[in-house]
DNA sequence: AATTAAATTTAGAATTATTCCAAATATTGA
DNA sequence: TCAATATTTGGAATAATTCTAAATTTAATT
């Protein structure tokens, strides 16, 4: 869990417009800490650990704000609360149907070209998520 | 747009456990006449046009009927509503960042095992939205 | 065709997740 | 330091969906 230095994480936001702010890094910390895609409620009950004083509209506007910089990803494998991820190399998302926890899954370099969209659409992005169940809930047959 | 005959719509309803009813049907007819993935409020108001009594309600609950029934799909491709298309097809969506909206696009068979899930993992599904601009929005550069 | 048990429909209330608002505060650049 | 602008805050507002309980409908059984 390397921590990304605050030199990194002010000049990315900087960069696209965002002001470094305590509560900003805060939320990074709190996202880079434990790397289980949590929403923002969970972001903000973790934060207010160190800043009691932190509400939940700051952690909104702090996670867009990180999202926006290129610093998270906002992660929607189903629908509920989004989830919030700093890993920002590629790869998708494994939702697990019995624990609800979601898990990281590498992918190869090829597949960011392997879907053949038709002539005249312009790819900006792409997002996959698989569903099923994850080794502790396949092997206790949830 | 072929229509899916009243006898096979009401055969996968009650396989699955689920009464056939013209609420059901009109829902799903919805679906078929215009295969734009509409949201709830959306086949709610495209229903009421046949169906003035239907209630927001029941449209929620046909439409769950008719996913768990595999009769249509729900796709999550932004935040904000959940849509449904009734193509059973293996496709992807490709959403439209500019008109917002959401293209069915074909995969090929391959794509299916293409991702490399580490073992213990028991896949159940997967989805894959595409985010980008669709032609139409392309060429007016938004 | 009448009876019945269970599922479905309905309207509206409740809930969840998120966005909006306006005043107070903090940050950045001159 | 000062001014301009962005951010934070708490609470209100909104959007999407789920829940509830009573009335109705369906499908299976007499």
């Amino acid at each position: 869990m390397k921590k990304t230095s605050n030199i990194q994480i002010n000049e990315r936001l900087s960069t696209s417009g965002f002001r470094f702010t305590p509560q900003r890094q805060q939320v990074y910390d709190v996202l880079v800490a434990k790397r289980d895609h949590p929403t923002a409620e969970e972001v903000f009950i973790r934060a207010k650990r160190q800043m009691p004083e932190i509400s939940m509209a700051t952690v909104y506007n702090c996670l867009d704000a990180l999202v926006r910089s290129g610093l998270a990803r906002q992660v929607t494998v189903d629908r509920g609360a989004a989830r919030f991820c700093p890993n920002m190399q590629e790869h998708c998302h494994f939702y697990c149907d019995g624990c609800h926890r979601v898990f990281d899954v590498d992918l190869p370099e090829k597949d960011s070209s392997a879907v053949p969209v038709p002539r005249g659409f312009r790819v900006d992005r792409f997002e996959i998520s698989i569903h099923g169940n994850c080794p502790d809930c396949a092997s206790s047959g949830k």
